[in-house]
DNA sequence: TTGTACGCGTTATCAT
DNA sequence: ATGATAACGCGTACAA
């Protein structure tokens, strides 16, 4: 069912079928309402490949995952990705999930997808400092929105949390508790996230006059296995920390493992927090200190920010979400040593 | 850079660059290498959208997951997805991820889908007793492959892992654990999976001479407040199991929490197991006994399959994939009593 | 081996 | 308000 035959079976002509099925407002009332009749009575769909090459749009997005890291399988993460798909699936656009290998030249990727006329626009998920497929896209004025913040950033292309904030806080209650000895397994020290929310941890270690020491602010992938090695190494050394916070619940949930291998208790003499509240964090013991954000929101308002850079629509956007600090208990005051 | 621009620079038509570019062997050895010099040269890219309508192909496969439920969270189901994706990708095939409502006529979105050419074939992921979605494709001879097995599907269209037998393996270590009151909270009824695992319990509590209490056997979706619940009221029954299967780890997780709850000790005095290996299944205490398999192998399997169906190839499939049981520590002899 | 011409299902431009 | 016609970029019979 073509839209041809849909103007044979109405005799008239395709460029009047097309105007009433999409809209247009030069178009007899009673001519639109037989056409939406027929259309629906005969079943008839617009091919969508068609409409894209006329129109030059493909009303579909992509975003690329990199396929070895577990950020498909973040559970915080997951959830921004299906409320970003749900929003988009009720403005009719279509999301392209694609994932990308290690062997494999990013910027190719993404240049491939740039100029393949697959997508209308761009979704970066884990923004890096100075990160060049940002670059990329800006050169070919190609439209993106990403999650995650740096200096200079467009309030139309970017989406965040508070990073900083978060570990401000989650920092300033390990002090309050007692703890002068605070370490931080961060993300990779490459993305935006991680110098985000090390500059919060050093805003709290500094306005309560503590010593930093370099050795404490450690940088790994979200893996519980670097989490495990990592606090290990920490717990180990000359001056182990009375507290960890941790850059996701799954390194938390490495970390709590790692110090009961070595004979601590976490929770009682040794301090865990996480980040992202996973579905588990609650559930662990001791149940994980963590960061909340609003998942469903953040998604939302990447789509959105999308679509005022396609359409001409003008949702309004909130740039940065706030997070909540989720006190369970795997963190506590500090002791002077092991029980 | 269209193939016209290209062809014109050429001195050549659009025929055959097209010919040339598409690897036909009615050109000239000479001629096409030029084609393809000038094409890298030039940065000549097909457009997509453009092949899609001329061929009637779109190169692009769909599945459609439910938003509300957890299965785009589910770490096992995830990294089948990752997989999938990944080696459609390689063989130049998308992959679209379609989120679907409660509100929304499921029967209606798949028929959408279908009849919209967006796809060439699609993707089902946990398959129903019975399931509608099957038939409907069916009807429409419209390509799709299914994580899922039930009595008739053909080979061509499903893989799946043995889940009654992995059901058997546990119940039947339960067994010999010294169990005779063993508990089921099993998924969804209407999954075939649900109905396959509870055949694998049955068999070998039958096996066993053992008596088969209905209320031991429950359904709930895969959420960690369901599996609480469920195990709040079989402990708290006249007739408390000594053991409890959980369709995943997410369950186990919260039988756990349950029990604990109630004063038992998970792994001492009641065992409880899980499924699927989640990330933090080895790191929760007790670490959770469960069920793995190769997640990797299947989603590449469904993809072979697809790939089958819609081109010439001919991959050997491996329609059927064995479990793996993982013991540790949430499991447990059975006891007279508490303790 | 290469070229011509048409079709795929739309949208968009220009008349009428 | 409506219709004819030309794009959009490619594949492909058919002709040469």
């Amino acid at each position: 069912m073509s839209i041809k035959k849909l103007a044979e079976y109405l005799g008239l002509s395709k460029s009047t079928v097309s105007r009433a099925l999409n809209g247009y407002l030069d178009v007899n009332k009673d001519t639109r309402e037989k056409v939406l009749k027929a259309a629906q009575e005969l079943g008839y769909k617009a091919n969508p490949t068609a409409k894209r090459l006329a129109s030059g749009k493909s009303r579909t997005l992509g975003i690329i995952l990199p396929s070895d890291s577990n950020m498909f399988v973040s559970p915080a993460f997951a959830k921004v990705l299906v409320s970003l798909s749900e929003f988009l699936a009720q403005q009719d656009y279509q999301l392209i999930v694609t994932t990308i290998f290690d062997w494999q030249d990013e910027t190719q990727v993404y240049l491939d997808l740039i100029t393949s006329g697959l997508v209308d626009g761009i979704f970066i998920a884990r923004t890096r400092c100075n990160d060049l497929r940002l670059t990329l896209l800006e050169k070919h004025r190609f439209p993106y929105v990403c999650f995650g913040f740096e200096e200079g950033f467009s309030k139309e292309s970017f989406i965040d949390v508070d990073n900083q904030q978060a570990f401000y806080q989650l920092t300033q209650r390990q002090i309050s508790l007692g703890h002068t000895q605070i370490a931080f397994i961060n993300a990779s020290a490459e993305l935006t996230l991680s110098q985000a929310r090390k500059e919060g941890y050093l805003r709290a270690m500094k306005e309560a006059g503590l010593v930093i020491e370099s050795d404490w602010i450690l940088h790994a992938e979200l893996k519980q296995e670097n989490a495990l090695l990592m606090t290990e190494q920490l717990m180990q050394s000359n001056n182990p920390p009375t507290s960890i916070l941790c850059a996701d619940d799954s390194m938390a949930l490495g970390a709590i493992a790692s110090c009961e291998a070595l004979g601590y208790k976490p929770g009682i003499n040794i301090a865990i927090t996480g980040y992202g509240d996973y579905q588990h964090s609650r559930y662990v013991k001791p149940a994980i200190t963590t960061i909340k954000y609003d998942t469903s929101a953040v998604g939302k308002e990447m789509a959105k920010l999308m679509l005022n850079k396609l359409e001409n629509t003008a949702f309004h956007i909130q740039n940065w979400h706030q997070t909540e600090m989720l006190v369970r208990q795997s963190d506590c005051h500090a002791r002077a040593s092991k029980i």
